[in-house]
DNA sequence: AATGAATGAGTATTCATTCAT
DNA sequence: GATGAATGAATACTCATTCAT
């Protein structure tokens, strides 16, 4: 991707100030990821990034904004793979749900704690002072939703599959897999219950052919 | 150890003090609920409960274990609930499962605060923080999977469902209620969101027959 | 010691509170002693002396005034010590000193904890609000001194001992014999520092003698 | 590891450091004193100090850390003033421990609170409380008494002084300067009390030749 | 822009004391 | 008199945020 050197999209300043906000969001990812919201301090987050503390400061107003800035960062990567899913993969509304959801299994499995970490703040910015923060996830996931019902609706038309809104219908499919992501990655699930199906290829085929045993025609 | 019907099981005391515990319950039920755990101080709780906040600790070692007080009240109802839904009503596991998702529906409609709450802190399984105490909401809802894969269990016997180990079934089936309650109740959902299907018997069809329209046979 | 059966010093009723007040103080001795005063609560104390936590109150105003009870128990114990042995001890002051040393070791060592404890919380005491408390030790010192004081003043009037305030020497050698008591019975001295010096004949002989080597009469 | 003289040993940051230290303990001192231990708040200290309560944790981990801060200050005065009085005043035994003395009493003049103080906590080297940190005290002390020992060792040795332990010695002598100087300052005393011998050389005096009357030779 | 020392609001927990039974 | 449940004042310590350098 080239870029004319003459009028660069941003300027070097901003660009330098980026990259810092970018350094700053990894280091706090981290932490928080493993050590939880509360239990991090600012100190330690500006000590992991090699920044003074006022530093951090400079690029967010506060930590709580700091958050939200993580909740972003993942809500997008979450959307531009489900974007890369459904317009990157052939075929029809299973084959492009089943890249989806594979792909949200690997990104999960990948930020296993940084993910149980946003379902678990999600509640704090429930309460009225952080309506900003909590609106930006529905508003995202509400996106993902557009974009997997888009392929689910074509099959509708299609009469492959049932007339029901394809918007509810992506909302549970996107529930169901990030329900499997969590039963995946629970750490203290017990012994017994790890390795329950951890192919999502399980929830795809309950979502589009259901657990009842076809009754064979006579 | 007989008892004389005519005496009581509790005396006096131990009615009036299991009661006054019950009371504090509710009291930090409804501001966890409302405030989440963090921003939820002991002197509230001690005052919404109408006692002095030295009293709260003659009734519960510190404010954690008053939150596990709740974790456990609210993983015995739904472990009820799904007991009660499995065994009391006819027909097959179409049927049972249904009524165990209506209950879910009725139940969450009823604590929609507190039903978040617990979604969420369901994920400080992972953290260090709460690991110890709270390993009885896996266990709990892990009974509830238990109870739930029973019926299937049975049809698949009876091959009318797929040969699918039960336990993940019913472990897929109940996140796809509790999903579906997150996304019903969920408060600070877009308008247009609202109302998107708050018919359970949805989530119950996809469960068994799937989305995909079946081919008519020649 | 006979009592008249008509007119009892005490009726029963005093008799008996009594009692209870010393069951108490004793139980009290024994915690403050082995946990400091900070460190032990009224129930503990209430539980060791197995009466109800009220109960304490109706024998002693605080927890302050249980500690000058205890305080006034401990210091009329050296004073009688002292009376005994100055009364009691044939011989001169020598004789009479040693045996007062004697018992005061002896005392100390049945009571190491709690004669620490009476060190410690002196000082507290010294602070306005306790002028009370502290009086009392002071005055009971004092006695000791001029108790131990008359056997000195007769020596130094039979000119046995140098003509100095007998009072000062009473003193001293007290402060002697106490800070002795305090080496032998410091926990945590230094293993080197054990058994040194645990004759007291080591303190009374410094007292009378000194240290200085006699000059051998040419 | 050779220094410029002209670049000082500590930096403007170093030497600023320390002195708010000095500040902090300085404040501290004086309140635990007057008040004791456990009746001074860190807020309290804080606000004598002219400082916010959070600065006192960025020189002092917690109150206990300041407390012995104050012990190792008061101590190591103690010992520096041994040190010097038995180096620096000529003579022998008898004036290096006069001299001992003497500092003694006006150090304790000085510190009179203070002295107190750690008189009394260092029989807090019996709780278990302050066991680990306070060990410090019982070092110090025998290192003075090793100080002072040193000079009654060469005595014995030139036999002026009898064969008895140094260290004893030395030890008993730093008590009787100790006890004379809680005599002398303390506050509570009665009146009658005051005044009785300010002139440590009645001390010394009976440490070296006892208070018994010589008798003449033939 | 970067820093980190200073700050003080905020909070869980303890425990002496009271008082209804 | 005895009891122990209820009480709330008291306090050490944390940490997000500010601001002088």
């Amino acid at each position: 991707m080239k870029r004319n050197k003459i009028t660069p999209v941003l300027s070097r300043k901003e660009r330098e100030k980026h990259a810092r906000q970018q350094e700053i969001l990894k280091a706090a990812r981290e932490l928080f990821a493993s050590k939880g919201y509360h239990n991090t301090t600012l100190e330690e987050i500006a000590h992991h990034a090699e920044f003074g503390k006022g530093t951090i400061y400079n690029y967010f107003n506060s930590k709580e904004e700091l958050f939200y800035g993580i909740i972003d960062q993942l809500t997008s990567e979450t959307l531009a793979l489900a974007q890369s899913a459904v317009n990157g993969s052939g075929g029809g509304a299973r084959e492009k749900l089943t890249a989806y959801a594979r792909a949200m299994v690997s990104h999960a499995r990948d930020n296993a704690d940084l993910f149980h970490l946003v379902m678990r703040e999600i509640h704090r910015l429930n309460s009225e002072e952080f309506g900003a923060g909590l609106k930006l996830i529905g508003t995202r996931a509400r996106k993902v939703w557009e974009i997997t019902a888009r392929p689910i609706a074509e099959e509708i038309r299609a009469q492959r599959i049932k007339p029901i809104d394809p918007l509810k219908l992506a909302a549970l499919f996107d529930g169901m897999v990030r329900i499997h992501c969590l039963n995946l990655f629970e750490k203290y699930r017990s012994p017994e219950g790890r390795g329950m199906g951890d192919s999502i290829e399980f929830v795809v085929s309950v979502f589009f052919d259901g657990v009842a045993q076809r009754k064979l025609k006579g």
